[in-house]
DNA sequence: CATGAACAATTCAACTGTTTAACTATATTT
DNA sequence: AAATATAGTTAAACAGTTGAATTGTTCATG
């Protein structure tokens, strides 16, 4: 490729990339409405995908701290939607699961959120939409890779 | 489509969009480095292609609420990166431009970023990169439509 | 087996970004 | 001239984040 053409994919990567996320992160907010914040239903996501899993798993999964993980489950069991309860073999550990009312309030919301991205895939083409989502899983793998190679460096 | 395939195509985008995001402002971040955060950025990032602009622009642009922007650019004013200038024809609008170390610290970081999206783009081939960008335009001018669609409803 | 290192999670202080409501100052309408 | 609209700011309250210190637990090894 040259040079031109790779700087010009670049500008309009960054710009378009920007655009669609904003975009998408005020959608998403419309469907969850005010139960919830976003990052509050991308944590009951994880946590119903993976069933059972602990801070340290989200702290990566999430890419913060730990300490942040611990200020955002707090929130979610005040409001009784995650339950907390500690390993018997190793103390140390703190498995988080959904409680029934953060089971039903996610998939509830969830389901929006699907029927809402439902309603922008369908106006694509079959081939194009998956050739985009194909392209965008290899960024992602690529973007994973990279991170560990720097853990390498 | 059958439904099965949007179904399947549903949950692939929802989950890459999410850990690309994150991935992304991972890395943008250890670009940017500790002067500015993400958002800082981007707000620069803006002005600078605006050349001027208004706190109500850069509202509607970043999807928030006036008083958001305020704060942010109350911080790059202080930081010396921002200038604030009444109209003199229109003495409330205020109008916002960058410094010279405002436009400084916006290339050097900049040109930081574009090096981190070529490093990624170059790893694809011209065909199948281009095709993702365009399909990627057309869902943001999609994403930009259903918001007009909302406001006239 | 005792002690020190390692580890999982939490707490706390400080900060950024956000919303909502109230407010200031200015411009426009009628 | 008075009412209304607009641009921006302020303030309180909250969510999310970092980084350092702390608690409680497990593990390694001398």
């Amino acid at each position: 490729m040259d040079k031109k053409l790779i700087q010009e994919l670049i500008d309009r990567y960054v710009n378009v990339s920007f655009k669609v996320t904003k975009k998408a992160e005020t959608l998403i907010k419309e469907q969850i409405g005010n139960d919830l914040t976003n990052d509050q239903h991308y944590m009951l996501r994880y946590i119903h995908h993976a069933e059972k899993c602990t801070s340290s798993e989200l702290a990566e999964a999430f890419d913060v701290n730990k300490s942040a993980i611990t200020a955002i489950i707090n929130r979610l069991v005040e409001k009784g939607l995650i339950d907390r309860k500690r390993d018997e073999t190793d103390r140390r550990v703190v498995y988080l699961t959904l409680s029934q009312s953060g089971t039903d309030l996610f998939e509830k919301t969830e389901k929006r959120i699907h029927k809402l991205v439902e309603s922008i895939i369908t106006k694509f083409e079959r081939e194009e939409i998956t050739g985009f989502i194909e392209t965008y899983e290899k960024l992602s793998e690529m973007l994973q890779k990279m991170e560990k190679e720097q853990l390498g460096e």
